[in-house]
DNA sequence: CCGATATCCGCAATGTCGTCCGGATAAACG
DNA sequence: CGTTTATCCGGACGACATTGCGGATATCGG
C-alpha cells in the first residue's frame, strides 16, 4: 500500500513495469498461439497422440482408430503438416505420417503428456464463475 | 512387411491396435483441446505470462502493460476466469485478477516456459511443406 | 448527494475455421 | 488397358469466437 488515496493511469506502477518486463513480446506470442491453435482441435490432437503410440501410420487406418471421416483426418493432417508436426512418406498410393522428428518431438511429447494429465485432473467447468455471490 | 499384397481395411492392424490403446479417449480430447483453445490467444497468453511475472494486476494496469483495449481485456479475463485460469479479487471498483493457484499454477508455469521456448526455436514456416519433390 | 471513474455486460457485425460434397489424380490389380 | 481404390483438392455452407460500442452498476472523492 504505498499509493496516493486516488488511482490515475497506473493503480501500481512496480506490478506494471514487472509485467512490461516479464510479458511475451508481440511476435512470439503471436507464434505460441498459432502453435496452440493448431493443437486445439480434437482430432488433431487425437491423431498426434494415436502417431505417438504408433511410430507411423496412413490416413485410412489412422480414420478407423480414431473413428473420424477420412476427409476429417486428411485434412487434419495437411494442417498438421503444414506447421510441421508431422512428416509424410508417400508409398504408392498411400501416404504414411509420423512425427516430425528433431526439438519438436520431445517437446509434443513432453507437453502431450502434461496437457493430457492436466485435462485429466481438471474439473468439468463448462459456465463456471468464482466469486458468485460477492 | 507381413501384409499380403493388396490392402483391405486396415494396412497395418498392430498399429491401429496401437493407436488405439494409446490414444487420447474423445472426452479427455475435448477437455484437453478447449484449454489449448483457451490459450490460444495472444492477448490471452500476454495476461498469463504478464500475471506470472506481475503477480496480481487489474484490468486498467493489465491494459497498460499490454498496450490493449480495456474491453478486450476485461473480456479476455473472463475467458480465462470462466476456465479457472484466474482469480479474481475485487477491491472496490478494481478488479484484481492472478493466476489460480493449486494444480493448475505450476503446470501453467512449466507449460508456458515450454511453449514459450518452442515458440522461438520453431522457424517462420507460413505455408512450408515437406517432401516437395519426391 | 453528485459527478467521475473502473469495470462489466448485451447486442450486432465481422472474420475465421472446420466440415461436407463432388471431382481429380495416381497407383495397384487383373 | 480398364477398373477400383486411397488420398488430395477446391468451393459452399454453417458454426463459433472476437471485437467495438452504448449503457448499466457500483465505488470513490468532495
Amino acid at each position: 500500500m504505498a499509493g496516493p488515496g486516488t488511482h490515475e493511469h497506473p493503480v501500481d506502477p512496480v506490478r506494471v513495469a514487472a509485467a512490461r518486463v516479464g510479458q511475451l513480446s508481440a511476435g512470439d506470442a503471436e507464434q505460441l498461439t498459432v502453435l496452440l491453435g493448431v493443437l486445439a482441435d480434437p482430432l488433431r490432437t487425437r491423431i498426434l497422440t494415436a502417431l505417438l503410440a504408433a511410430d507411423e501410420l496412413c490416413v485410412g487406418d489412422l480414420a478407423l482408430a480414431l473413428e473420424a471421416n477420412d476427409d476429417a483426418v486428411s485434412y487434419a493432417l495437411r494442417v498438421l503438416r503444414r506447421h510441421g508436426l508431422v512428416t509424410r512418406r508417400a508409398a504408392g498410393r498411400l501416404g504414411f505420417y509420423r512425427l516430425t522428428d528433431g526439438h519438436t518431438r520431445p517437446f509434443l511429447v513432453e507437453a502431450l503428456r502434461q496437457l493430457q494429465d492436466l485435462a485429466r485432473r481438471q474439473p468439468p467447468q463448462p459456465t463456471g464463475q468464482n466469486e458468485p455471490p460477492g
